[in-house]
DNA sequence: CGTCTGTTTGACGTAGCTCAAGGAGTGTGG
DNA sequence: CCACACTCCTTGAGCTACGTCAAACAGACG
């Protein structure tokens, strides 16, 4: 009961609670990581984890990589719904059937957890109380994208994007690694790859951003005037 | 335990559990309708129920009536990220604040719930088990909405939106009374309310839809084709 | 009956899309 | 180690769906 009560009754703790968990966790209780940390599994680049419509048995957290869940509708035009990074966890189906598509972005290993509930009795709910924060940190991205996608600009959704990612990505510093290409920003903002660069070219050209040559890095060079796009 | 485990392990009943109550509810257990049904409050068409930044001490069932939740950007630009109808609880959070704004759309009548665990603790954690299945269908039903703002043109937009609503409020035939405004409506989609009247008209010149003198109910004349076009 | 507010319609502007071509980084085979 | 090929990113030129601005229209209500 005190887990779902906390879930009602909302500690703010939880969630952020699987932020600051990233990779490390303790693998090493009585019932063996594979109860604790779940099975382990990798996947290559844009390896498929499951499909829309598959059974929904397991669902999953990222220990390493990073991972995309989209819909698609019929005539192929895309939606990317989130990027997954490491502690993230996705795949939870209030349904019997994944509402999404899944794929590894890049080389990734995932912790894969049976949804039966026996599966998660270890100790005190812990992996239960997470997967409820987990929920609620989706319901809260989700939110905030619905406002991107739906109000802002394309240089206003480049901003918000970058500022979340540097966020999301323990970054050293304000550089960050983009891991995903332009087609997967193009359909997480609602955009098309041309747009998508000349956004963040025309970003770049103000000096609120840079890029290396090979453009799959940003730094963040106006932090405060990327926020102030960002709303 | 049993709850959380249940959310975890993902029942699919609860996801469509509290859709079927609507308003009615046994009001009459021990603690009295307070618990059980949580307080009543009363609202007219626009009054604000509660403001981003403001404590979240409570959260919301709708009895009768409907609420807008919404995100505004410092423009004044506004994203209405869901419609509430009798039944929908909404206005939990996993924070300390209310990271929306939420007004009445018709005259509503709300009961109030504490978000402290003690007041949830009625019986079996009925109200709990609702509260996480509530968070799973907004869930759902946000990610079903990022794919309308980010990928779908007006037309399709509207017919998704018709079609979704239909589903939800339990509507005689295919008639729809549409309770907000084309503003609410454009907020909702994505669109201006210019956008939105016209993709409405020209759904009616289609054939698709009907609509009476004062526009503000829908018959769904086609509902094969409307569902062809929300894909 | 007149005012008020929300909806529709029209004319025009534009952000972002489409189509097309040209770099540039990376990886492979000789 | 170079050359070629592949893929991804960028850039350019025009197009279009939707936005903007403005006005007319129509229920609703006093």
């Amino acid at each position: 009961m005190q887990t779902v009560l906390a879930t009602a009754g909302l500690a703010p703790v939880f969630a952020t609670a699987l932020l600051n968990e990233g990779v490390a966790q303790a693998p090493s209780i009585r019932a063996g990581a594979e109860l604790r940390g779940g099975m382990r599994r990798t996947y290559e680049a844009d390896a498929e984890i499951f499909a829309e419509g598959d059974r929904a048995a397991t669902f999953y957290k990222v220990v390493t990589g990073v991972v995309r869940t989209y819909k698609l509708l019929s005539d192929g035009r895309r939606q990317i719904d989130a990027f997954h990074l490491p502690g993230d966890i996705f795949g939870v189906e209030a349904g019997e059937e994944h509402r999404f598509n899944a794929e590894a972005v890049t080389e990734t290993k995932l912790a894969v957890h049976r949804r039966e509930p026996h599966a998660l009795s270890g100790d005190d709910g812990t992996l239960a109380r997470e997967v409820v924060a987990a929920m609620m940190r989706s319901l809260e991205r989700a939110q905030d994208h619905m406002l991107l996608l739906g109000r802002k600009s394309a240089k206003e959704r480049i901003a918000t994007f970058l500022l979340g990612l540097s966020r999301r990505m323990a970054s050293r510093g304000a550089a960050i690694e983009l891991p995903m290409s332009r087609a997967d920003m193009a359909d997480h903002l609602g955009l098309t790859v041309e747009s998508v660069s000349r956004a963040v070219t025309q970003l770049e050209r103000e000096g609120l951003i840079e890029l290396p040559p090979n453009r799959r890095a940003v730094v963040l060079r106006d932090v405060r005037a990327l926020n102030h796009l960002a709303g």
